[in-house]
DNA sequence: CGTACGCTTAATATTAAGCGTACGGTGCCATATT
């Protein structure tokens, strides 16, 4: 009896509040799961219904929600979604750096008296001790993680603060976490488990076959070639679209030569000034930019349903930023094109960017300042160390991984009781960052690999995301040139999803079969493509069940 | 890792090759000045 009514009930909420008629199955478990106080991580396209999930348990929860997002701009667009909705709009607030603080006071007042259900905070926020005893004075029942492969792409480096929600989630009583993303291959969904330390959390992956996206990818010898095969996609006179490429530089001066060939083209990076990036944005969604040529920092938050194509004129770093770059296009149905022109030196600048090892020393000696002198607040071990806030932060997270440090209650680094030695914790330390490299690495392989592909791309694709296909996708240009063997998919001589062994390897699991190779995703070296011939005749792999 | 660019040197009187160097993405936030 109990779970037909908390059905009703999400049903009632989600009409009343949000307006939405029905609940797709998977988001009315998701819900109930929330509502028992259950962990969830949903991994499906923008446009399917993702804060839903959050949003409407967040109703029938006693405190308020709090919404851990990356960007201002998206917080903003969320906050507007919310109060715009409905009969009975749902009060959020934001608490950032533009806001003043009586305007922050003022929000977390709303807060606690009831009077507001949604805070929109960074994780830069919720990294200030003081912030965070004022948002778990506002006793939260739910937090809700969103745009969550951030955890994965930024926090090792880029956002560091991303990987200290885990310990962010525990100081706030540690309310049920719902994490939302568009694209998560299995390791970054291991990365989002382990570093908000979900607790047997409910998995949900939906649409990552987009069978309206066209995927199509051509090797191209020289810039020249990759000129042509630009411009002829936009002699088509399709638009709205997206060229991705890869530098500041290059957005600027591309942008220039397609208006020089008659293309109404902007450009769009990171370095620009916000107004003029805010301006742009709102062009693009009102349909007043044809062709945007920009970097990655273009995409997130642009819910548009009519991009009829996403180029690249680079390779990028994964598959998952390939997904989310092309996920972007065809958000009404229609057709849609995806077009990958990739040269062999594309791959130089992936491996710029995915830098150096941390070094051994620095590790060793941060480890001996903690636990010679430690605890230290953030701001007191950069004086004693002199590292900037970046590169601390990835050593402290490194050291913490491998138990040489600890986040303490007050935000203060310390070390816990049983730490290795500071000369084994920074040994270790090293090898988990060599670990998280040689994944890195791997997974640019595996964009190369989907580049490359002779057979259907759609499998290639999602034999990296260790989706099961047992077909050939149809809507590629292997597919349609006839390259791709119908029958080939999923079968092999190991199950997808069975766990394997291979002697240099180690132990791995089989993500899936295209064309004659197979997918194996190692615990240690990453991604690996291996021939299935091979693999049977020299008995590579041996299964593993662990 | 690869490319662009500027400087020097070399073989010839303007060009070419060779070498070293700088640069390359993603956004919070805080602080200082209008």
């Amino acid at each position: 009896m109990r779970p037909t009514f908390t059905a009703l009930r999400l049903r009632r909420a989600a009409r009343t509040l949000f307006g939405w008629k029905t609940l797709r199955p998977g988001q009315l478990d998701a819900m109930r799961a929330i509502l028992r106080g259950h962990d969830v991580l949903a991994v499906m396209p923008t446009g399917a219904g993702k804060s839903a999930l959050y949003q409407v348990p967040a109703t029938q929860l006693p405190g308020p929600t709090v919404v851990i997002s990356p960007l201002l701009a998206l917080q903003q667009d969320q906050i507007g979604g919310l109060e715009r909705r409905g009969a009975a709009p749902l009060k959020a607030v934001r608490v950032s750096s533009a806001e003043t603080p009586k305007q922050q006071q003022a929000a977390l007042a709303a807060l606690r008296d009831g009077s507001a259900e949604f805070l929109f905070i960074t994780p830069e926020q919720l990294a200030d001790p003081d912030r965070l005893a004022e948002v778990k004075a506002c006793k939260p029942s739910l937090v809700a993680v969103d745009e969550a492969h951030c955890i994965s792409a930024w926090g090792h480096d880029f956002r560091p603060d991303y990987l200290a929600l885990g310990h962010v989630i525990r100081q706030l009583g540690r309310p049920p976490v719902v994490a939302l993303t568009a694209t998560a291959s299995p390791p970054v969904r291991d990365d989002i488990v382990e570093r908000l330390g979900l607790r047997k959390p409910k998995i949900m992956v939906t649409g990552l076959d987009r069978h309206n996206l066209f995927l199509e990818a051509a090797n191209c010898p020289t810039e020249d070639y990759r000129w042509r095969r630009l411009q002829a996609l936009l002699a088509e006179g399709e638009t709205p679209g997206i060229v991705y490429v890869p530098t500041r530089r290059g957005a600027e001066e591309l942008a220039t030569r397609l208006r020089a060939a008659g293309h109404e083209a902007a450009h769009y990076h990171g370095g620009m000034a916000t107004g003029a990036r805010e301006k742009l944005h709102e062009e693009f969604l009102a349909d007043k930019v044809p062709i945007m040529v920009a970097t990655s920092a273009f995409g997130m938050g642009i819910d548009k349903p009519n991009i009829r194509w996403v180029a690249h004129v680079a390779l990028p770093d994964s598959p998952d930023s390939y997904l989310q770059e092309i996920g972007r296009a065809g958000r009404d149905g229609l057709p849609a094109r995806t077009l990958l022109l990739w040269r062999a030196e594309d791959e130089g600048l992936q491996r710029f960017f995915t830098g150096a090892l941390p070094a051994l020393d620095e590790l060793r000696d941060l480890a001996a300042v903690l636990r010679a002198d430690g605890p230290f607040t953030k701001t007191a071990l950069r004086e004693r160390t002199g590292f900037g806030a970046r590169k601390l932060g990835q050593l402290v997270a490194l050291l913490e991984h491998v138990g040489g440090a600890v986040t303490r209650s007050g935000g203060k680094i310390g070390t816990p009781r049983y730490a290795p030695q500071p000369a084994d914790a920074a040994a270790l330390a090293v090898a988990e960052a060599e670990r998280q490299q040689n994944l890195s690495k791997s997974r640019t392989d595996m964009m190369r690999g989907y580049a490359e592909a002779r057979g259907c791309r759609g499998q290639a694709l999602l034999a990296y995301f260790g989706e099961k296909m047992n077909h050939v996708c149809g809507h590629c240009d292997n597919c349609v040139a006839g390259r791709a063997v119908a029958d080939n998919g999923a079968v092999g001589p190991f199950p997808v999803h069975s766990t394997v062994k291979h002697a240099e390897w180690g132990s791995g699991m089989v993500m899936g079969y295209e064309d004659d190779k197979m997918t194996v995703l190692f615990d240690e070296v990453g991604y690996k493509t291996l021939s299935v011939p091979v693999v049977s005749e020299q008995g590579l792999l041996v299964a593993d069940p662990r």
